[in-house]
DNA sequence: CTGTTTTCTTGCATAGTGTGCAACATTTGC
DNA sequence: GCAAATGTTGCACACTATGCAAGAAAACAG
């Protein structure tokens, strides 16, 4: 493989002390977990835990999923309809997302009730957005309709997480088929200029 | 008026206070003020900062205008079409923003660069939104068409500002009308099934 | 295999954050 | 004017996060 053992040893690490830190906030709220107890739960000092993360709150988000390159550029060059490039698209990005159910699990609570760990994973989202923006700006040219769409598919993965966390009997890729009928039938009303 | 001269001197301290720190941070970036720094230049002792806030990320979002009961309960009995009413909706909130103008305008940065001030003023958002698919629920039925119109709202107020944050020469109300057209644009998009 | 280089881990010192508590000051309402 | 409510402040203290330097572990070359 392509990763050293000094890697593969640094992102087992990381992911330890992640699902260490997830697993303490589930019970005592993130707030209420100390970076001693995080880094003590995982085997490391604490001088060791600020090594791989700046503090818990981006441990607790640890390293998401980013678009991945390929499917970035199918959306660039899709000939059909965009609305099936993007549905496409999204089905790719949940396929990543089921990788690491688990964790996506955990997160959802400590994201809704932590306000610094809630604007990491935001400034994440903020930027695969604007890859988007650009992705999308190959095929629209006018760019505020490119970030509307890119906002509306980033804002359909949010909602289809927590769509699947609000419902445990819920399968990642059904929840955004929910999510997504929702936002084809609100760009129809959108779309729709009169009723006369 | 409805407010006592302790209510009126409070806010008048909270604001104070939010000037403070935004100037501070435009001058030296937020992580490299201390709350001593924006409470002396506040005029008050470092432990009444925190009677008012509870950081100075929190300082720096302050008290963002919340979206006005009269301009909801137009959207939940509007009889036109729902475009319509959602763009009257927004021109009301913008006229709302533009109350601070300058205050806004320093948020910008701050925002775009401080991970915790983003996720406050996220929090402040996510209720916000939850509350416009309230609104929308009245109307449209489905809980998720609701949802991502109400998306559709808050993330149209986030790149109306951001527009605006970077061409000075451009009033809140032109940066909505750009921002409104890409959507409406990006509807139409995906709204069509199919161009045969 | 062995010595060298590079990277990782850790403890210690230190500046900054945020809260509880208690004393004192100010406003309010009667 | 006086009593109750509310606001301000200093102090003590636990927790956060970083720089630095010493030592351990892995990588690499011969």
């Amino acid at each position: 493989m392509t990763v050293s053992l000094r890697e593969r040893r640094r992102r087992q690490t990381a992911r330890e002390i992640q699902i260490a830190t997830l697993e303490l906030a589930l019970q005592q709220g993130l707030e209420n977990v100390t970076t001693e107890e995080i880094a003590a739960s995982a085997g490391v000092s604490t001088r060791t835990f600020f090594n791989y993360y700046a503090n818990k709150e981006a441990a607790a988000v640890g390293t998401p999923p980013p678009f991945q390159e390929e499917d970035k550029q199918a959306l660039r060059d899709g000939a059909g309809a965009p609305a099936d490039d993007i549905k496409r698209f999204l089905d790719q990005y949940m396929k990543a997302l089921a990788e690491d159910e688990p964790i996506l699990r955990m997160m959802g609570p400590v994201m809704r009730s932590n306000e610094k760990a809630r604007g990491i994973l935001e400034g994440f989202l903020v930027l695969e957005r604007d890859e988007l923006t650009e992705c999308l700006g190959n095929r629209v040219s006018d760019r505020q309709t490119a970030a509307a769409l890119a906002a509306g598919v980033t804002g359909a993965i949010g909602r289809a997480i927590q769509l699947w966390n609000r419902d445990p009997d819920l399968s990642l890729d059904a929840a955004l088929d929910t999510v997504w009928k929702g936002l084809i039938a609100a760009s129809q009303l959108l779309a729709t200029p009169q009723d006369p």
